[in-house]
RNA sequence: UGCCCCGUAGUGCAAUGGCAGCACACGGGACUUUGAAUCCCGGCAUCCAGGUUCGAAUCCUGGCGGGGCAACCA
């Protein structure tokens, strides 16, 4: 894999370093901690992984590849209500597919629980951590607002002995639902919030993926989060911004539990990704799943490492995007043509070349003779000789793209036109003689060519230059395949700005999917494995769909088109 | 309103007291058996005001602007 310093330009200069390498460079020279680094990657399982988990992906496993370190997986499963088991084997599917692999077993917070309840059982001890009989409501109410202080709990002065009492019967189930927590004991009247005596245990009756019904009250997020990483002995605890207001509460935790320094993590946070035309909040992906606004969790057209995957993205890009993007602590925004000039970019070195014609005119070769066919060779891909080339059936008959004929050309016009000639890609220049059309509705229903017998292959002894080259499949050779044509999600780069009274789902963009039956693929198309990657000619880039496609029957899904400066051109004339 | 974090081309990131640069996007051109790819050229930025300094994107102060924080979510 490509060093975090090697740019594609060759003279480019040396991407400066983050401040996250900066940080880690810091603690190994001042030798923080005694061994080599350790990061982790924590996703709670209540959800599938997106491009903005990939972002933290690559930048936890990066880290300690590049540092000679280690990167677990665990999973942040301390909320039974909403985690299950389908979600935690997406996840590890889709680090994998990443290309990363994690240090050791899968870890769970839940591997913690005894550990955890240890420990808040020493807070009691330590009169840090009381059992509070309040309600939510009441908690709220008694937490005081931003810019005034909280009261403290009725609750905040019972003995040890009264807490220690409670804690046990709370953990034997002898309580309902939400009627006890157990809080630890800081400052009510603290101007962060987070340290207005937060709740450490709740009580839930809930069954967990791993646990089953071994336990009825979970630890809090921030109360399993720090010992987690303490436990794992992480180094680096890197997380998204919204941490950082947490961090003072996980370090008075850890010091209050006597964590020794080199147990205690160095939390570092930096913003989230996100992108334009997109969602990337699990609520809302996980609304338009429920709402069945998309076909599922793996929807092409979602951000989801699953659906990027099934869409044709390959790793690889995705890992040189995370890349590009640098990190940093500000808040931002990344154009989706980012990503996709870094998946084109990674398509245009590795996917084999074939011709596909997605809407078919038909076109024919009047002077060819009936029944005669040609076998033509031409090149898999141009960028990479190795790929060899292989051998593409033609005849008097073939298909063409409707869009490559205008029975007016207009300015700048490269394409078929009547009188016009065009050089079938890897085979024979033909000019357009008559075009028939269809009486009731004007349309085109074939055009009736004669060729240049010398322009085998696509040039010709006089070199005679033709402007366009059009793509092109044999009609009696032809096989069948369905294409799905993808848009974004949303039609606007921000799905969030709505009128007032609307949701997010204002701006789904109608067009985000086509389906296309019957179009024409070359035969050497029709064998395509599930999950195969390919560059339609003049078209995009294609990969044979993981789940619907068949050797013999494919399914293609449209990863991303080609640049086209054709419809720019069109689109400045067109005004 | 309190606390915390953050302000560099259109977008994302560099420059760590010394010539503001890279990528994507955008505009133009060359080349072309993909109007692809490739190559060349171009325009566009340090939030504002003071201060320190020979010199400030960088350090200090104040403003302005953006984001986060008041789940028994993570």
């Amino acid at each position: 894999m490509a060093g975090p310093t090697e740019g594609t330009g060759g003279s480019a200069p040396p991407r400066g370093k983050s401040f996250l390498e900066e940080i880690v460079e810091a603690d190994r020279e001042s030798a923080r901690f005694p061994g080599p680094i350790r990061t982790r990657f924590p996703p709670e399982p209540n959800g599938y992984l997106h491009i903005g988990h990939a972002k933290s992906i690559c930048l936890n496993f990066g880290l300690a590849a590049q540092y000679g370190g280690t990167c677990n997986l665990r999973m942040d499963d301390t909320n039974p209500t909403t985690e299950e088991a389908e979600y935690v084997e997406a996840i590890q599917r889709d680090v994998r597919w990443l290309g990363f692999q994690w240090d050791g077993p899968v870890r769970y917070a839940s591997d913690y629980f005894e550990p955890l309840y240890a420990w808040a059982v020493e807070l009691v001890r330590a009169g840090k951590a009381y059992v509070c009989d309040l309600t939510a409501d009441q908690v709220e109410a008694h937490r005081g607002t931003l810019t005034t202080p909280g009261k403290p709990s009725p609750w905040r002065d019972r003995s040890v002995a009264e807490n220690l009492d409670l804690l046990g019967r709370m953990r034997k189930g002898e309580f309902p639902d939400g009627s006890r927590t157990l809080r630890a004991k800081i400052d009510m009247a603290s101007p962060n919030m987070h340290l207005r005596d937060p709740v450490l245990y709740r009580i839930l009756h809930a069954r967990h993926h791993r646990t089953g019904d071994a336990w009825c009250l979970y630890p809090t997020y921030d109360f399993a989060h720090g010992q987690s990483d303490s436990i794992e002995g992480i180094t680096h605890s890197i997380c998204t911004l919204e941490f950082e207001v947490h961090r003072p509460l996980y370090d008075w935790l850890l010091d209050s539990l006597g964590v020794p320094l080199h147990g205690h993590p160095r939390q570092v946070e930096f913003a989230r990704l996100n992108l334009t035309h997109t969602v990337m909040s699990k609520r809302l992906l996980l609304r338009l799943v429920t709402e069945k606004l998309v076909s599922g969790w793996d929807d092409p057209r979602l951000p989801t490492i699953a659906g990027l995957r099934r869409r044709g993205v390959p790793p690889e890009a995705i890992r040189e995007f995370a890349r590009r993007i640098g990190v940093a602590k500000v808040e931002s925004t990344v154009e989706l043509a980012l990503l996709e000039a870094c998946i084109r970019e990674e398509l245009n070195r590795t996917a084999e070349r074939r011709m596909a014609v997605l809407r078919p005119l038909r076109l024919v070769i009047e002077d060819w003779p009936e029944g005669r066919e040609d076998l033509l060779e031409i090149g898999n891909n141009p960028e990479d000789p190795a790929a060899g080339s292989r051998k593409v059936p033609f005849g008097r008959e073939l298909w063409i793209e409707r869009d490559d004929f205008r029975a007016e050309a207009p300015k700048k016009w490269f394409r078929l036109a009547p009188g016009a000639e065009v050089r079938l890609r890897g085979g024979y220049y033909v000019r357009c003689r008559s075009v028939e059309t269809d009486s009731r509705t004007g349309e085109p229903t074939r055009l009736l060519c004669t060729h240049d017998p010398a322009s085998r292959g696509g040039s010709t002894p006089d070199g005679r230059k033709v402007k366009g080259t059009i793509h092109w499949v044999s009609a009696a050779h032809a096989a069948e395949a369905e294409v799905r044509l993808y848009e974004t999600l949303f039609a606007v780069p921000d799905p969030g700005d709505v009128p007032p009274g609307k949701d997010f789902t204002h701006h789904l963009n109608p067009r985000s999917l086509e389906g296309l039956r019957g179009c024409k693929i070359e035969p050497s198309l029709a064998p395509a494995a599930p999950g195969s990657r390919w560059q339609f000619e003049r078209i995009g880039y294609f990969c044979a769909d993981e789940k619907d496609s068949r050797p013999g029957a494919p399914v293609f899904n449209r990863t991303v088109t080609l640049r086209d400066t054709w419809a720019k051109i069109e689109r400045q004339e067109g005004g």
